[in-house]
DNA sequence: CCGGCAGTGTACGCCCACGTACACAGTCGC
DNA sequence: GCGACTGTGTACGTGGGCGTACACTGCCGG
């Protein structure tokens, strides 16, 4: 066989797996290429795959009367596609969507399930992101509810910097993270200037740089260190 | 044996499963009654039990800098103690407590995670749940972002009035209510009179009644449908 | 080299919800 | 019957974020 051994994965979830469901999952895998906006899954849509993210970000939307709003994130450390998971066959009333654009690799829906079906030590590792992802959308809630532009602001940046890996520098438009946020552009341009003026970042013309993390961790809400420890603890 | 039948439960999920499931379960289930405030788990504390709510309500709650807010409520269609199934012994940042008073079933955690492993009927049955509390939580938190106090609190009184059953009057002050909506008291208080002057509802000291559930779908947001929707699915 | 446009800065009035405060009304215990 | 307390009504000033609008500035393409 001539498939790439588990060891050289980088998504987590399949450097998770046990080998014989490594070796299961693997003739199935396809590489494929996550570009900005590349729709995963559409509302009310169920997905046709599983996608495993090794680079970028996924983001899922959930459109409602007074604008869009981000319900959770997806990078490196999960799957995206859970749905299939839980229910096949049925969508969910959010959109999944590339973010930030990377690598990755897809599965297809029935193979994942027949997996599922047959491997507890498999279920077991879907079961524990299943969880984190549930406590980051829990969080994401609360955090939407009382939490201002700015301290959410601080958390998606954050977040997103965790998975953009070692790239200090990644793309971004404050039009882009106030649709995220679910808030004006221009709240976030103020948002974003008093980081700016803090030195914890660094933007122009549709880049961002992270400066000053630690910093950045303070301006947050709580919500990014509680969600981060339980993304954390998956991969023991 | 002398096992409740099961076509005499109560609740939808223990009603959904195969036969050979619920026999395996029954001899486990420990009936017990639900009072305001019992706490079903604690923050960061794992569930010892699963709950099978019969009537009455529970509430998920994450408390934050800012207050708590609600991100979640389960009733007889559903099951308390997913994080139990998802990953045994580790505690999530929310708080589990009744909000509407009831009676129901428990089973020990090692029982349910077992009976997991071991029957694929019984995680379907499981899995479709999931899905369908994932939905209300991403829900949740875009409705959250975007609605308004007036519009959430009939939301809300509608979930909670779906749960109580037939009942048309159930106990519920505006402070609980504000708690519960991450608002201030005095806020439910206005959107709660807006409401009443509509005839949609009726208070007094402490217990609500429902006038006309069709005028408080028009003042609630979308939000109560979608997620609606996906309950009644589960029990084709 | 010069539009044109995407990305950003900033301002205005507005409104919802905030924190706080106080008055009043049922209801319960004595 | 009388306090005392819980639940509700309502008011005030404050503030964050809204919708909108307009100006500026790199950058890209013709």
């Amino acid at each position: 066989m001539d498939y790439p051994d588990q060891k050289s994965e980088v998504n987590r979830l399949l450097r998770a797996l046990v080998r014989k469901d490594y070796e299961r999952l693997a003739p199935h895998l396809e590489s494929i290429e996550f570009r900005v906006g590349d729709v995963l899954a559409a509302e009310d849509e169920p997905f046709a795959h599983v996608f495993f993210l090794e680079s970028g970000v996924a983001s899922i939307t959930n459109r409602i009367s007074g604008g869009t709003v981000e319900v959770g994130t997806v990078g490196n450390e999960g799957v995206v596609g859970l749905g299939v998971y839980f229910d096949p066959g049925v969508g969910i009333p959010s959109r999944t969507f590339i973010q930030v654009p990377g690598l990755g690799k897809r599965v297809d829906a029935a193979t994942f399930t027949s997996l599922a079906d047959e491997s507890p030590e498999f279920r077991r590792v879907i079961n524990h992101y299943a969880q984190s992802y549930l406590i980051q959308v829990a969080q994401t809630a609360a955090c939407n509810r009382a939490h201002s532009v700015e301290e959410r602001c601080a958390r998606w940046l954050l977040m997103t910097h965790d998975r953009v890996g070692d790239l200090l520098t990644f793309p971004l438009t404050h039009q882009f993270l106030a649709y995220m946020l679910g808030v004006r552009r221009a709240g976030v341009t103020v948002a974003a200037g008093i980081l700016q003026k803090a030195g914890l970042i660094r933007y122009s013309r549709g880049n961002i740089t992270v400066l000053d993390r630690a910093g950045l961790e303070g301006a947050s809400c709580e919500c990014y260190g509680i969600v981060r420890k339980h993304v954390d603890r998956l991969t023991i």
